[in-house]
DNA sequence: CCCATGACTGAAG
DNA sequence: TCTTCAGCCATGG
């Protein structure tokens, strides 16, 4: 079920509980599940929801809103795209007012 | 077992 | 303010 202790399960449970039109970054996820200093790991984990289309692993971006993770979705701007399709300006692989479309899953969750 | 790599981050210069 | 370095931990060769 959704309860799952795997470390990776809690990835992907707060990744869908990322606001529409918001995102988040690695560390942000980390820090929330008690493993600050395990950011990387985030990334590891999101990668593989690669399969996992409930996951919206495109609101997840590193802690500067660079789209560091887009060359692992499908296409070149995939990840850009679906972000856009949400309201957020992406501009140069940068997400546009980062700061204001920041959600914290450890404030707000 | 040791070494290199990676969807990261924070500190130092 | 920007650039560079070191720490982090799991996975793969």
């Amino acid at each position: 079920m959704s309860s799952n202790d795997n470390f990776f399960e809690k990835v992907y449970e707060v990744a869908r509980k990322i606001p529409y039109g918001r995102v988040t970054s690695y560390g942000a996820i980390a820090k929330y599940l008690g493993a600050a200093r395990s950011a990387r790991m985030v990334g590891w984990a999101l990668n593989a929801s690669s399969t996992d289309d409930t996951v919206p692993a495109h609101r997840v971006v590193n802690r500067n809103g660079i789209l560091t993770g887009k060359h692992h979705f499908s296409g070149i701007n995939l990840m850009q795209q679906l972000l856009e399709n949400e309201g957020i300006k992406v501009k140069n692989l940068q997400v546009v007012d980062f700061e204001s479309l920041f959600w914290d899953p450890s404030k707000n969750l």
